[in-house]
RNA sequence: GCCUCAGUGGCUCAGCCGGUAGAGCGAUGCCUUGGUAAGGCAUAGGUCGGGGGUUCGAAUCCCCCCUGAGGCUCCA
């Protein structure tokens, strides 16, 4: 439908003549005059045909809108087909008019409607100022937010999951703060602090990544540290994946939206997405990997002997055009890094199976990571019904109370979800690890096994972050360090710090010591530096702590002679003699199974370059 | 996206009822050759986020834009 709004300080009409599809009228609608009046030139088409309900209100609401603006007496509904080339039918028309001006009256409005159908003359005095031209194109569709709206009329019930018993969210006994914290948050309960997430400040101080305000907002640069803990999270988690069986690929950052079932999937996303037009093509930014791993798995052909089959990638980057507003530091950007796992199974029962061992990995990345977990499983209604004990199962896995809820009716593309969330310093959840079961991709891209039947069947296809965004992970872990600062030294767990052992010669003599012990520890794979700036001990010391070195040793006269080390270890906030032996041990402990990636930065601090 | 606040050397910030740009850290140079969280002195470094306006004169007042923070909203 399209509309012309004239706020007029008065309309007059005269019908002329008929024409075939006229409508019948009394005499007195012959002519008319409406003073001080919001006129609407109206032009129902074709596509208004198929939903006459949604088009008459949402008309009505957007003529509501600009009449309760401008202060106009009377709404004057004008027929005005010359608005539009893909006209309804006549019939249509005058239906949908019709219903217009009731539902307007309806609306405690003075409305008037001119005779659809008439040749009429008109005179019209528009007022002129600055809202008193304006046109609209009104879709029959329900706007994006009156479905939601629909759609959260419909509210979920949360209850505590805990040793196979539910809980009421109001009545259950919290023993930790965290995990009050989240259900609060979930509840809607949180009440805003106002201040800065200290991560962000953290993430610029420590010289791992800042804004580029030459890019879009959300979009970071990173220097060589932080570059080094993206990098050792990315070999994490790729190490994860494939000791599980999972296949890395790569895949295309961009898509065709020509491509129907890619269109139709990015169309739920909605306005979230970078576009991008080509001479030929327009073209969408992918938001995750599902794209390129639906792709991929549409054109390979799998037998039920092949499954559960899983393919891996780490979307460097995903993009998601968030408001400019959400954005902040690491924790929401328009460009992010994402490890996604897509596993085909074959049937749910199978992909229930699979959940519990994902569940478990992302449990293990808690761990690994030194981050604490709390836990949202979220299940349709029909799912739990017909799950209940599998439900409570898989919560037992994670071995303390998680959040449930249950949403009356399906959504999104998932059935089953489990959210692990992060707590930040101001007691919000970063979310990380996340795991779904999907059950409509398979379908509308096309992705078949073939069943021990010998049929063509689609299958079920589960979606896992391990760890969630890289970026979110090291924002967790910053943020961490922030909550813990008043009890512990701040530090990054020894494989993740970019020097995990800095060497402190006291003199110039020490030097040539120094750079021997460095020498050795770096063919152990550790990643050691050198201070050997001109400045004292002291202040050489208090440096790495500001980088937050694990490791520091101080060597002087006394190393020289007896080959033992006064190691400070920043964990404990202590001192202690060793050998490079038993230093060595002590790294190799602390990192064992963990990736291990070189130091990119000069050994000598004095040749360095501050970011 | 909306509302509120902010943007001054590489970093942290002062100056802001208009009158020639300041400090600390960092950097550089010299002195100090040292034992666990800032040794001393000196030097360099700024189109005061960008653009426009008011004014004899703008970091300072006004308008627009960009970037950031908080809140609202949102996160498939």
């Amino acid at each position: 439908m399209r509309l012309l709004l004239i706020h007029s300080d008065y309309i007059k009409y005269k019908t002329k003549s008929k024409t075939k599809i006229a409508e019948e009228i009394t005499n007195e609608k012959k002519e008319g005059e409406f003073k001080n009046s919001l006129v609407v030139f109206t032009a129902v088409e074709k596509k208004d045909e198929k939903n006459p309900d949604g088009v008459v209100e949402n008309a009505a609401t957007e003529i509501n809108d600009i009449f309760s603006k401008i202060g106009a007496e009377t709404v004057v509904i004008y027929p005005y087909a010359h608005l539009s080339s893909s006209l309804s039918s006549p019939e249509s028309a005058k239906k949908i008019l019709h219903d217009m001006e009731i539902k307007l009256s309806s609306m405690n409005l003075n409305v008037a409607r001119v005779p659809f159908g008439w040749y009429k003359s008109f005179e019209i005095s528009c007022k002129g100022h600055p809202l008193s031209e304006l046109s609209r194109t009104i879709l029959p569709e329900k706007t994006e937010k009156e479905t939601n709206e629909e759609l959260n009329v419909q509210k979920s019930e949360f209850h505590i999951l805990n040793k196979g018993q539910l809980y009421n969210v109001d009545e259950f006994q919290y023993q930790t703060n965290d995990f009050e914290k989240l259900v609060d948050y979930e509840l809607d309960r949180t009440k805003s602090s106002g201040e800065e997430p200290p991560h962000v400040k953290l993430m610029k101080e420590k010289n791992l990544a800042g804004y580029e305000p030459s890019a879009d907002i959300g979009h970071l640069r990173w220097y060589p540290k932080g570059r080094l803990i993206r990098d050792l999270l990315a070999d994490y988690v790729y190490n994860l994946v494939t000791e599980r069986g999972a296949m890395p690929v790569e895949t295309p950052i961009m898509y065709d939206l020509q491509d129907e079932a890619i269109r139709v999937h990015a169309e739920k996303f909605g306005e979230r997405q970078y576009r991008m037009q080509t001479k030929s093509k327009e073209l969408m930014l992918r938001y995750a990997c599902c794209f390129g791993a639906f792709r991929i798995l549409a054109d390979t052909f799998i037998t039920w002997k092949n499954l559960p089959l899983a393919i891996y990638e780490l979307s460097t980057y995903s993009f998601r055009l968030e408001k400019s507003g959400e954005v902040v530091g690491l924790k929401r950007l328009r460009g992010f890094t994402m490890p996604d796992l897509h596993t085909v199974c074959a049937d749910l029962e199978q992909s229930m199976q699979e959940f519990n061992n994902q569940i478990s990995m992302c449990d293990q990345t808690g761990e690994d990571l030194q981050l604490n977990y709390e836990v949202i499983i979220r299940v349709t209604d029909d799912f739990f019904q017909e799950n209940r004990e599998w439900v409570f199962q898989a919560a037992s896995i994670i071995g303390k109370p998680i959040i449930l809820e249950i949403l009356p009716k399906r959504k999104h593309y998932w059935i089953c979800k489990m959210d692990f969330a992060a707590i930040d310093y101001l007691g919000r959840p970063m979310e990380n690890p996340t795991i779904q079961i999907d059950v409509e991709s398979a379908e509308r891209f096309g992705i078949t096994y073939i069943d021990s039947e010998e049929e063509e069947t689609h299958p079920i296809i589960i979606h896992c972050s391990p760890t969630g965004s890289i970026e979110r992970v090291i924002g967790s872990l910053l943020e961490k360090t922030a909550i813990k600062m008043a009890e512990k030294l701040p530090m990054f767990p020894v494989w993740l710090s970019p020097t995990q052992v800095r060497v402190l010669p006291i003199a110039e003599r020490h030097l040539d010591f120094a750079l021997q012990l460095a020498d050795d520890l770096i063919k152990q794979n550790i990643r050691v530096d050198v201070d050997d700036r001109p400045e004292t001990v002291g202040k050489k010391i208090r440096n790495s702590g500001n980088e937050w070195v694990p490791y520091v040793i101080v060597v002087g006269d006394k190393e020289l002679e007896n080959n033992q080390l006064m190691v400070n270890i920043r964990e404990s906030n202590e001192k202690t003699l060793m050998n490079s032996k038993e230093l060595i041990n002590r790294v190799h402990h602390d990192t064992i199974n963990m990736p291990f990636r070189k130091l990119p930065l000069s050994l000598k601090l004095s040749e360095r370059v501050n970011f």
